[in-house]
DNA sequence: TTCAAAGCGGAATACACGCTCCGTCTGCGT
DNA sequence: ACGCAGACGGAGCGTGTATTCCGCTTTGAA
């Protein structure tokens, strides 16, 4: 490939995760051009459509995930749980407009994230062991508070970064193992059921 | 009005309800139309735009959102705030596709909603005061569990309508009196911010 | 019953966006 | 230096959607 092509299709990735970052997907391509100082021509001659280009994106982000809940193996004690959380938070809160999509797959890249599921999974479990998490907590309730962080995050991000970060305290307060606090009354998502949202969301 | 210009008025509005509900406020105006069983032309006649629609039926919710913050009034003891979340949860989950933009506001609609928020304020104050909430908790915390159950709610309806419910409990119970968990770290968000974020959202 | 005002439908318009096409330009092997 | 495969830009096409326009229909007061 020419030198220049190379360069080309890296700012055009530059651009398009601070254009997307900050205006959301839903921005023209256009303005990935512009901010690429490139023409639409060339954007569509390194990625075939504007799908592409997010999935790349996004890919890159899910590769950090899957980083991340390695890396959480070394925190100490039954703190992995808990440092995966906001260690998730973080990369939400960053170029978060990109990351509309980042829980959504087809059954195709389902595998990439099955990974991140399966260590998380594991995590939830010694953090329950070592009592800092409530033994009736699942995988799809975190699922649940991921997307609720995503939310919070994309709604406050333009007046308050952090906020994210007091709603997520919030919620592994509620994660705490339950002292005078009543048993949930409702279910948690089924394994299936949560595959299927993640399905249909895209 | 001509008696058939009130009724088309309510069917459309009743034909939008459904629409944006089921397939959020970006359905075309089209459908809105066909499913009212009338023109296009006769949905512009009504309502002079599609935001003109959107909040005309948002204005509604609004004023059942009022109507339930007095109700909360006559739940015994502490928990009318923990039994007005969950009526808010609720009408969340109704329709929600039309609800994307309930806690949005023009400044001009903020008074509405204020009459809302100070009610909540209040309950809040009388469930701490009861020792069912913990006493550093905000109503921009509540303001924040509202953004995060009405996203639930948008990504789970379709699988697990009631999946919502679940994530509530689990914020409730992140909102118990602290026993053994450690204070909150991060500050909540200042009114002016909140109000700033309703407004930038729309 | 009559008829003008009010209402209606839906084709046509305006516009925004994804994407393609093609004439022009340029890195780089010779 | 030369030539051209490969790359570039950006005007223009197709599509989808909000909104308008206008000839036809209906209502209801006289």
């Amino acid at each position: 490939m020419r030198q220049d092509a190379v360069q080309n299709r890296e700012r055009v990735l530059t651009a398009a995760e601070e254009v997307f970052g900050a205006h959301g997907v839903d921005a023209p391509m256009n303005e990935v051009a512009d901010a690429a100082r490139v023409g639409v021509g060339t954007v569509y001659r390194h990625f075939p459509n504007k799908q592409a280009l997010i999935d790349e994106i996004i890919g890159a982000r899910r590769r950090q995930l899957v980083a991340l809940a390695d890396a959480a193996d070394s925190q100490p004690g039954g703190m992995a749980f808990e440092w995966l959380l906001v260690q998730v938070g973080h990369l939400q809160s960053e170029q978060s407009g990109c990351l509309e999509r980042l829980w959504d797959h087809s059954e195709a890249e389902l595998a990439s994230l099955d990974d991140f599921r399966r260590r998380l999974a594991m995590l939830l479990t010694d953090a329950q062991q070592a009592g800092r998490i409530r033994t009736d907590a699942t995988p799809t309730d975190v699922s649940m508070i991921f997307w609720s962080v995503r939310e919070v995050v994309r709604v406050t991000r333009s007046v308050a970064p952090n906020a994210w970060r007091r709603h997520l305290e919030l919620q592994l307060a509620g994660l705490r193992p339950a002292g005078d606090a009543a048993p949930l009354n409702h279910p948690p998502l089924t394994d299936a059921q949560a595959r299927r949202i993640m399905r249909a969301t895209s």
